[in-house]
DNA sequence: CATACTTGAACGAACGATCGTTCACTGTAT
DNA sequence: ATACAGTGAACGATCGTTCGTTCAAGTATG
């Protein structure tokens, strides 16, 4: 209570924070519903209760707004690092961040985002960056527990364990996209998926 | 030289016929430098040396022609259904089929179109369709292939071939997408995907 | 064979809507 | 009193589509 210098948010910086959060949180709906190119800026500035032109006091461009939003995906992934941190063996973390990870993406909202960001990252490099940045942080943590179970015998030596680590995460990621388009549930999807990466990485001895 | 009334097509049809593919191939390329929603009618018929009026005879509206090119895609997966009708040994055609697909999606403009069909297939059902119908001519023909292959003991027992095919698809793009998005060129990235599908789909009997 | 008549490809101006962005202004909290 | 979040009209550009018109090729008529 006495000090409320510390922080250095007064109620102004605070509203406007939360103002910059409500403007983000309706550009995100807008873009899943009618894609990026699909919405106008007065449509976020609306559904955020926002006026034009004060959107453009929060943000600079269109352009930004996604950018920011990009940027936000990277908080999403916190979960699954967490799990790839565990120190079970590899087979078991590697399960359990298939499972995870399917389900977070049986959500057609997390798809969809991120397919509206991969198409404006062929054009925008500086989107591109962001996502391959957070596909990194994905990729690394999941390298270490490829590379550990090689060590451990519990999996089958890999060549370059970074690139196993990229094809699981496109397994999944493509299994959810063509989940979402093509109406089939990720339930129904998840347990060739699973079936399938373990075939591929368990050590040659391995009994079925 | 006698009937020239068999042919269906007059010199009239004829050139009709040719404006048609010059105003797809001129949308293929503007598609392909600034995707399906930056690109507008005029940059087409521009392209295409076109009148913007006429374009709109060839074509009721912009998404028909989107409409159309995602079913030319159809053509361009000929002789990747060719290798797989071959009667080798399962895991010799598997092997010569990734690699083929995976050199034709080495070229980025055949990832991107792709990327931005799948964009508007999103919320648009009948390009969702055609995109589904033509992947539908891959899995099925991988599909026969990976169940012969377990049939002769050449590929693992499969616990739903028809799911795995869709796998592999998925890895082989995704693959591409990434190394389009990120610069390493496929080349790099091949042997990685040959080896993790080929030990996703041996026997477990199969020396190392 | 020459003629008139029909057809529809080709054209580009014009339409109304919407785009992303700017700006002069107002209200309010500090 | 000053700074600045907030406003919405306005800007110029561009969007997808429609329109009336022109004109050359195809067909029927003489």
């Amino acid at each position: 209570m006495s000090n409320q210098e510390v922080a250095p948010e007064s109620k102004r910086d605070k509203a406007l924070a939360k103002r910059r959060r409500k403007i983000l949180e309706a550009a995100v709906m807008c873009f899943l519903e009618n894609g990026y190119h699909q919405t106008g800026v007065r449509d976020i500035a609306t559904r955020a209760g926002v006026s034009l032109g004060n959107l453009y006091n929060h943000f600079p461009s269109k352009h930004d707004v996604l950018v920011e939003i990009a940027g936000l995906e990277r908080d999403e992934l916190a979960p699954f690092l967490k799990i790839l941190a565990k120190t079970s063996p590899a087979p078991k973390v590697l399960d359990k961040f298939v499972t995870a990870y399917a389900k977070y993406l049986a959500a057609p909202e997390n798809v969809i985002l991120s397919i509206e960001i991969t198409s404006e990252a062929i054009r925008k490099p500086d989107i591109a960056d962001l996502f391959l940045e957070n596909r990194d942080l994905l990729t690394s943590s999941l390298t270490s527990v490829l590379s550990r179970g090689a060590a451990d015998g519990d999996l089958r030596p890999l060549s370059d364990p970074s690139d196993t680590a990229q094809l699981i995460l496109e397994l999944i990621e493509g299994s959810a996209a063509r989940s979402m388009l093509s109406g089939v549930p990720m339930r129904k999807i998840l347990g060739g998926v699973r079936d399938f990466i373990s075939a591929a990485v368990s050590p040659p001895d391995t009994a079925v």
